[in-house]
DNA sequence: AGCAAAGCGGAGGAACCATCTCCGCTTGCG
DNA sequence: CGCAAGCGGAGATGGTTCCTCCGCTTTGCT
């Protein structure tokens, strides 16, 4: 690590990684349409403060996520390294999942290319020839359908992104039933199902998930 | 149909007509949050013209949507009425995405609750009794897992519309490939896979959805 | 034809909201 | 101690959207 051209005095470089710290919780809690007021305020310091050491929102945004995306590809890759073929790419796919409903921002940067975001779409690019290799491994194995391909899986990441979200405030594991029943129908042919985790929602707590959430 | 109070002026019951059919275009393609001098100049009238006819954005939309709602429970009766339980069921998923896909509006008021909304949550109500028959039947005739529930189904609904909406501008049928997936999932076991409809996206594609999307 | 009531258009008022700048004051550190 | 670096946060700027208001037009009745 090449010492930048000059470090940051003390005080400056705690506030930075207040700022980091601020943006990291509400980017995750509340997407990336949080102000940047908002994340000052929860950083206990000035935007000013927050202007003077990022350009704007993106660069912010990037300086966060980028990390994260690595942490995504290792995710995959990790799967590579899981003897059974399907256990990996199930693996995978739950552990992306989980950080999808647990960080909206993280959703938000991985699934759209909308604003500049160079570093992670740049990031991102490299997740995809894991993905393919979990996906063609499991198919060698017998374990997945064959007409199963890696741009499904993300599409299938925004799907159970999607329920994570609906349905956070009254039950934020209902996703693992949901990916279940993915699961269930990517086998190439099964035998009985597995039994679906997390009790369905009630009547009452669907009412409750419509009336909070917010589309 | 008891007269109103007093009917329309032949040219305000024209207008009236303009704008109920320039929002249900614009709510269908664009969401709810249109702006109501946007549904004006779409129907080539002053904004104050709306006003006059509907007390506020909300009124529209419920005179718009109570209609359409009503459509989808008569959607849930119909597939009580097909021979096949599965089929039956099957059918009415794909009936009510393929209207969630086709109308963005219909989505939002059916799946959240947000505002006031009345006559639309009563005629939301009306469908679940329907939907759970539907369920039960399935399951009767071992078609369905057991562990299914009436709740899953506007969930399953609502992931699908999701993977719609995303993918709209690049593949709008994508979301029956992601269906048979699911409805692959639901069958209590099965010997091989439903072929997946539509072929999957390939790597630019899903790029391109990518930068399509606001998510 | 003529007139009153009904209807119309759309500029603009009012109320938001988020991004980012600026400058007088404070703090760290050599 | 002195001065460069850093700070806070009010407010300028530019963007929304909802809805009202009123001078003018149209309809339909007599």
């Amino acid at each position: 690590m090449a010492a930048g051209p000059r470090p940051l005095r003390r005080d400056a470089e705690r506030n930075r990684e207040r700022i980091i710290a601020a943006a990291r919780e509400l980017f995750a809690r509340d997407g990336l349409d949080v102000t940047l007021d908002a994340v000052a305020a929860h950083a206990g310091v000035g935007v000013g403060t927050i202007y003077r050491r990022f350009a704007d929102k993106e660069e912010l945004i990037d300086a966060i996520f980028e990390a994260r995306i690595a942490e995504i590809a290792g995710l995959a890759e990790a799967g590579l390294a899981v003897a059974d073929p399907w256990d990996g790419l199930v693996g995978f796919l739950e552990a992306a999942i989980e950080l999808h409903a647990a960080d909206r921002g993280l959703k938000a940067v991985m699934l759209s290319a909308e604003h500049g975001h160079e570093r992670v779409a740049r990031g991102r690019d490299r997740i995809a020839p894991f993905v393919t290799r979990l996906v063609e491994r499991a198919q060698e194995a017998g374990h997945l359908r064959a007409d199963a391909e890696t741009t499904d899986i993300p599409l299938i990441q925004f799907m159970l992104g999607a329920v994570a979200e609906y349905t956070r405030d009254v039950e934020p594991q209902m996703w693992r039933r949901m990916l279940t029943l993915v699961l269930d129908g990517l086998r190439p042919s099964r035998g009985g199902a597995a039994e679906l985790p997390v009790r369905a929602l009630t009547q009452r707590e669907f009412e409750r998930v419509m009336a909070t959430a917010r589309l």
